[in-house]
Order: C-alpha cells, then sequence, then structure tokens
DNA sequence: ATTTTCGCTGCAAACGTTTGCGAAATTGTT
DNA sequence: AACAATTTCGCAAACGTTTGCAGCGAAAAT
C-alpha cells in the first residue's frame, strides 16, 4: 500500500492530474461537480498532498528552523512551546535542532536547515560561537534569521532579547523598597553577555541608595555551586537573596531549607525567572519575569516582518515585570 | 542570489548534471580530476543539496515526527532532548509537534506528519484521544509508529513505555519496608492506562501487606488539584505521600510547605519521576526513577529496528529503580 | 588492424506537484 | 444559424535530484 497521489487519484475518475490538483484547491475553473468527486475520493483515499513535491515546485518549504542550545531547560522550553504554536497556527512548520553548546553541532544543524529549504531561522548561539558568518550568509539567499536570547554583538542582524540591565534594575528596586539591609547576591557564568549584564545593572542600582545597602555578590555556575555559596553567606546573616537565574535560585532555596529557614520571616528571596521554578515553593518566590512565551511571540512576530518585506534590521526586547510572591 | 544547484555547477564545469552528483557522492565511476574540481566549486559556491528533492526522487525523507502534549514538561523534554540526539547521529532530522492535549490538534500535526512523507513517528497521545485509528493508518503505508509513554490499549502497535506497574510496586514495597501505617496516595488522570496500572499496581502491593496499612487514594489533574487534595487529607494525618507523578508531586510539596511539616519527620513522601523535580526540594524527595532519557533511546532502538524490517510487534519497558532521597 | 576491456561521462526518465496556456464543450447573443 | 463568450478541462514544462543504461575514447589483448 503506497500513498495516494494526484496521479492515482485521475487515473481512477479519467480526468487530468491538472483537474485534480485545481479540484482540491477549489479552484474557479473547475465545476462543482467535478469538484466534489474529486474531494470525495480523495478523503476515502486518504490523500495527503506530499509537502517535498510542492516545497520543490514552489519553493516555498513552509518551515522554520530553530536552533538552542537545549531544549531543557525552562525557559528555552517556553520559547519554543510558543514559536511552535505560532508557526503552526500560521501554517508553518518548526523543525527543532539543539546543538549543546557546541559550535561544530552548531553548523551541522545550519546545514540541515538549508537543505530542507527553511522559509526562515530562529538561533540562539552558543557562548562559544565566535563566527557568525555562517549565519548572516543566510541573509544573501532571502532566508531571514532571528537571533534570540543569546545573541551575538554584530548591529547587522536581526536579535530579540529579554531586558537584561532593566529586569536586574527591577529585582535591586524591589529590595530597595522593602528596605533590605544586607544582600547576598548570586550570579551565573561570568564569560556571559547576560551575567555581566545583569550584574552592572543590580550593583549601580542597589550602590545609588543613599542610606547603604550592604552588597555581597558572588558566582555560580550550577545550581550546587550556588547552594555551597548560599550555605557560606548565610553565615554573615543576610536578609535577602538575589538570584539570577533559575539555576541559582533552586540551588539557594536548598540551603535556605537545609537550614530551616522561613521565607519570608528569617530571610528573603527574589530572582529572574521564567516564572516556573518561583511558582513550586510556599511561600511562592517573588520574581522578575523573564518570559520565553513572551520573547517566542515577538521573535515569530519580528520574522513574520521579515518575510513580509520589512529589510529593517532592529533589536527588540520584552519589557520585565515584576511578580509579587510572597518572599520578599 | 538563489540556492546554487546540480545544474548551475554543471554549466560553470562544462559537465553534466549526473557527473556532477556522482563526485558528489564519491561515485567510483568518476575520476578523482573530476570530483576535485566539483568538490571545489560546489564548497566555494556554498552548495547544500535540496533536501525536497532527494526525499522526492528517493522517497526517503529522513525525517521523524514526534508528537507529545506538551514540550515544557520535563519528563517529555528529555524524551524528546534524547531522541532528538539519536535521530541527529543517526542521520535523521526530527520534527517535533505539541498537541496541548487536544485530539483535533493531533490530528492536524499527524495530518502535517503525512504531508511530509515522515519515516517514522513517536507519539504520546492525549488522554482524550479515543480514537487511534489515524495512527494505526500509518502502518498500512509502512510508516512506523512508536506510542510512547502514554499508549493506546490496543495490542496491534509498538510501545514503548516506562514500567508503570513495576514502579508502583516498587514504591508501594518502599513504604512498606518502613514501616508506614497510614499512606495517601495521589494519581493522576483516571483515563490514562498509566494512570490505572500505577493504581492497580500500588493498591494491590499495598493491601497484599499482612498488617494492615491504612490507604486512601485520591486523584487530581493538575498540580493545584494536587495541593487541594493534599491539603484536604493531611487532617487525616497521614504518615506518608505516594504522589504518581512530578504534577501531582509539585502540589503535594505546596501544601506540606504550606502547613510548615517538616519531611521526613512530621510526614513522609515517595513519588515516581524523571527525577528533576525531586531534587529540587531538601531533603531530596525519594522517587521511583522513570527516565525521559532512557525511554528516547529505547523509543529510538525501537524505531530503528521497525526500520530494519522487524514486523515484531512488541511492547517495551524500561526498568525503574528507587532512587533514595530522605523524603521517607 | 581488429576486437575487447575499461574508465569516464552523458541521456533521459522518474519522483509529485503547480500553473500558464490553449482547446474543447457548453452556453448565450444576434 | 452563425458566431462570440464562457465554462471546463488537459498539455506540458518546471522544480532539483538520482540512477539505469548507453556511449565513447583509449589502452590492452588478440
Amino acid at each position: 500500500m503506497t500513498n495516494t497521489t494526484l496521479k492515482k487519484i485521475s487515473e481512477i475518475l479519467g480526468l487530468s492530474i491538472s483537474t485534480i490538483s485545481r479540484a482540491l484547491k477549489d479552484h474557479p475553473d473547475i465545476s462543482d461537480k467535478t469538484k466534489q468527486r474529486v474531494v470525495e475520493l480523495a478523503t476515502t483515499l486518504d490523500y495527503e498532498p506530499n509537502a517535498n513535491a510542492i516545497n520543490l515546485r514552489t519553493s516555498n518549504s513552509k518551515l522554520f528552523g530553530l536552533i538552542v542550545p537545549s531544549i531543557s531547560n525552562s525557559f528555552y522550553n517556553s520559547f519554543i512551546s510558543s514559536v511552535e504554536e505560532e508557526s503552526r497556527r500560521n501554517g508553518y512548520s518548526l523543525m527543532i535542532l539543539q546543538s549543546g553548546d557546541d559550535p561544530s553541532i552548531e553548523i551541522t544543524n545550519l546545514k540541515l536547515c538549508r537543505q530542507n529549504r527553511i522559509t526562515g531561522l530562529f538561533v540562539c548561539i552558543s557562548p562559544d560561537t565566535v563566527n557568525i558568518d555562517a549565519f548572516l550568509r543566510l541573509k544573501e539567499i532571502e532566508i531571514p534569521v532571528i537571533f534570540f536570547d543569546k545573541v551575538p554583538e554584530s548591529n547587522d542582524c536581526n536579535k530579540v532579547c529579554v531586558a537584561d540591565s532593566l529586569s536586574a534594575t527591577i529585582a535591586a528596586n524591589a529590595i530597595i523598597n522593602k528596605k533590605k539591609k544586607k544582600v547576598v547576591a548570586l550570579f551565573g557564568n561570568t564569560h556571559l553577555l547576560i551575567t555581566r549584564k545583569r550584574l552592572e545593572a543590580f550593583t549601580t542600582t542597589i550602590n545609588e541608595k543613599v542610606n547603604k545597602i550592604k552588597l555581597i555578590t558572588d558566582y555560580a555556575v550550577s545550581s550546587a555551586q550556588a547552594e555551597e555559596a548560599a550555605l557560606k553567606h548565610l553565615k554573615e546573616k543576610p536578609d535577602t537573596f538575589f538570584c539570577m537565574s533559575d539555576e541559582i535560585l533552586t540551588g539557594t532555596m536548598k540551603a535556605i531549607q537545609k537550614k530551616g529557614l522561613k521565607i519570608p520571616d528569617d530571610i528573603s528571596v527574589i530572582a529572574i525567572s521564567n516564572g516556573d521554578i518561583p511558582k513550586l515553593y510556599f511561600p511562592e518566590i517573588t520574581y522578575v519575569e523573564t518570559s520565553g512565551l513572551k520573547l517566542g511571540k515577538l521573535a515569530f512576530s519580528s520574522m513574520m516582518a521579515c518575510l513580509g518585506g520589512s529589510t529593517f534590521i532592529q533589536e527588540l526586547t520584552i519589557e520585565s515585570l515584576l511578580v509579587e510572591g510572597e518572599s520578599l
């Protein structure tokens, strides 16, 4: 049993292939009677058009590529989820590839995308990706590329990002408003632009405060390291923890639970997060939201704008907002 | 600037298209000198073969479809992650679609897969999917279908599952060994085979025990519902909670934290989980591991077996093991 | 010198669509 | 009845590959 094709239908009905093709897409040239016969047979034969043939013929794949370091990450996850949904809604398919933060796999993935003649690409580059020429070359063949989250520094490309500096500033201001006195701020990998931006915005905002807040900063590149760091700094009796990311937050929370501290009576916590993790705890953790869902929607609309003919290169950011739990 | 094709290369080099095609795939018929010229030009022209044309011609898409209720779920996530990796390693691409537990979207996704002439399909059906004919029809056109995790009851299909009954039995035995007396067991959607299996295995194992354990079972289809249920049953002073899934676990944990109970002194907890969530808490939650990664690898090898010609219908399970935290 | 062999290359069909163009059948107009 | 207009349909080319087969020139064998 093989796949049904236009040819097969045409032979059964004694009509030409082109008539079948037109009938199935409700072309005005075809009479209603014929259309009906064709549609009927097509459904009983379970006809599904061959996307490869269509793409080849029309050179319009209706397929987006998406390259991301890892799909098992709550932020990327929600990003992907929303892009996938938007794509389907708009009649596009999505090909999702993960690079594992390996630039060479990134290139392999890019090749795969090109071979499948994607209509557009969403990509979050790995920290070690220095040369983005391969990506920029897509533009020469008129394939829009939207960089998201971790974006290259080049000005010559479309980017959508969360507001790194702003979100850290919002968190800092929330801490100031609550009149906290001694803050331990934990950050991630200092190689990343995102860390440096958040670090700078956070410390400047805190230090701008007139009656000084005591600020202790530290770094961790894993949840376990964050736990250690938090345990260490708990000895200095801070009243607040600021966690730059979910990874840092989970480590910090383990330290707090380990010490049997009550939130927010014994210690306050605020984080920058996608929102999933903070809601797991009781009381729920106050966080500055950097929504993967929203970023996905923004990326998608940016993509559609490019496909609509906009050659305007732009860098977009989604605003952050404070989601108040009861941890601060 | 348009895409490079074999034709373009052939015209520049004054060779035929077939020669270019053969040269690029190192066919013995072609002389080394010619091969070298061709390969050289192809790389400078950034040639990438058109996958659509190849698929059309060879009717072998090297593309797998994967339909899952949601990609933002730690279990499916690790499943997808491992299938994606295996696919890439073996020269296949992966098209990931989410159904949002909506059977009609599931059908849309299935159509998309068929239109793209996938080589095989991995699918986790939604709880409301009653009719799986559309999936079984793929087998008639020789497209292997591997059902995973939430699988239909039909015997006429390939399934890979976590050891549902076994994992629940292991959890029950762990509870028995710890000499618990009063257990609240929370389960998910009763429409699902997985729920019924776990329910049955758990209750029988508990009830086999000579000196009776008091067992209270309840159901919840969301984390919030689980929290409510846990809160309700806490009034009956159980000494142990059994949570069938991560979703149930997070709800239960919120209830426990809300009441300020200490684990394991005031209350014990054991869950069936992928492992990510249990490790977020302190003390870490004891769980029976059902690994998405392992299931992914199993599903993939099962797929490869089908493609290798095995028509042997089988139901495979990955074994579970108890990962001891300090919550029991 | 003729045949055989062998290395290299090209021809052409096929995969399943879409679509411009022309042709036949039907209808309407005078 | 003759012709124009309209409706309905088919032809054939094209998209970019792969691949069986045949062709051709030159070296090797007879």
